[in-house]
Order: C-alpha cells, then structure tokens, then sequence
DNA sequence: TTGCTATTCAACTACATGCTTGAATACCAT
DNA sequence: ATGGTATTCAAGCATGTAGTTGAATAGCAA
C-alpha cells in the first residue's frame, strides 16, 4: 500500500483517527489530550497518531516532553481532487435516480448515458 | 468498521478498486472485463467488486449470464462533503507552507525513530 | 442433454491492523 | 540523583484483508 492516496485514504478510514483529526481542527493537542476520550490505551492512540502522521495528515511538534500534533490537511486536498474527477458522475446519478429505481422495478434495463 | 464513511473510504483506499471505478466511469463492464488489465484471478477481483458493492460504489445489473457493474459515485459525494468540512486548513496551509518549510530547517530533527 | 461462459464459493495461506500489557525512553522538576 | 509526566517500543493476540486454487452455480447455445 505504497501509493499516498491509498495511504491517506487508508488513514481516514478509521473513526477514532477521524476523530482525532476533528479535534486536532480546534487547534494543537498532545497525545494525552488526543487519547483523553477514547477508551483505548494511549499506547493505542500513539499508533494511530502514527499512522496520520504518516499520512503526512498531521505534523509533531516539540515542546518540553510533549510531541504535539498539528492537523495538516494537504493530503485531504489531493483525496479532494481525487474525488472531484467523480463530481460529474454524483450529480448526474442525482438526475438518473429515478430512472434507476424505475429499472429496479422493470425486468430490463435501458442503459444509457 | 460499520459507519459508512468509514467503509467508502476504506473500499477507496486500494488501487485495484480504483483503477476499477475508473474504468466503470468510461461505461457498463462484466467481472470479465474489469479483470482483464490486471494479473490476478478473477475470483481476486470478484472480490474486489463485492467490497466496492458493500460500500455503495457500484451496482450490479443482470443481463444473460453477466452480472455488470455501474459506477454508483453517491458515496463519493459524502466524502467530498466530509472532506470539505476541511477545505479551510488545506487553503490555510498554502499560507502556512512557507513558515513550515521554514521549520523543517529548523535544528529541530525530529526523524523516524 | 452436453458443454461453454461468467461468476462466485470454500478453504487456505500470508500478511496487515487494532488492540493489549509491561518495559523503556526522554524530558522536566525537585 | 530521584521521581513524575509524556510518549513510545516490544511482544503477543485476535481479527481482517488480499490473494491463491479448485469446485460449484447459473444462464446460454447446440
């Protein structure tokens, strides 16, 4: 899984990393705050830090004995554009929906686009 | 992993399943078809088109002894919407790249481990 | 019927992931 | 130095995932 988008994606979809990038958006936090309301280990929060970071989602600071973390949302860019080249075909389902649900209740299909 | 955000974005974070969604964006196609520009088994990428399935991505038609796909980019859109929520760190970024690449020559390694 | 094509299932292997516990490291304060 | 706080490492376990092979299912064609 060596690919960045596959990385980032791979790194997103998890809800506690979501979470954490949710509470990272309301500024710095370190790990201990980070893990604060999960009911895992921090142990377990650290390695999921790990895996954003190395997403290249979030950066480590260094202050004192804290390594704080700070959102850093490129990556989301680039899975934006990704997703983008897609755009048309989100809106487009939205006028063929009913066609399709109609196709759903015909025996055969007419597939057009 | 049952959110649905969580399943799109993991059903999206494999090439294989990419490369496949890109070409159901060029029309229709069998198990056969998306297959064949890749080196493993169709059985491999049966499975590939179950995961994309689950996650929304695609639908399955019937026709004679096929069972096509067609992309279903719905689940895209939620998350670009979700990615969106983001937009105004990836934009801040831009502003910030200066001073952060600043900070990567800072005396301040802080490498691997 | 028989056989061909398309697709999936079942069982299996190999490796990745999420989590735990307990020890280690690193920095700060006294 | 001693101890406290913050974080990570190492080992292990349980489960999930990507892939294989070989057999099974299902519809189409003679």
């Amino acid at each position: 899984m060596s690919d960045p988008l596959s990385t980032t994606l791979a790194a997103l979809a998890d809800p506690t990393r979501r979470a954490i990038l949710a509470r990272l958006a309301t500024g710095e936090a370190s790990v201990n705050e980070l893990a604060e309301p999960f009911e895992m280990t921090l142990a377990a929060v650290s390695k999921h830090i790990k895996v954003l970071e190395n997403a290249g989602l979030i950066t480590r600071g260094k202050q004192a004995q804290y390594r704080p973390c700070r959102l850093q949302a490129a990556p989301m860019r680039d899975v934006a554009g990704y997703l983008n080249s897609y755009r048309g075909f989100w809106e487009q389902n939205l006028d063929q929906l009913d066609s399709y649900l109609t196709t759903l209740q015909t025996p055969q299909s007419d597939t057009k686009n």
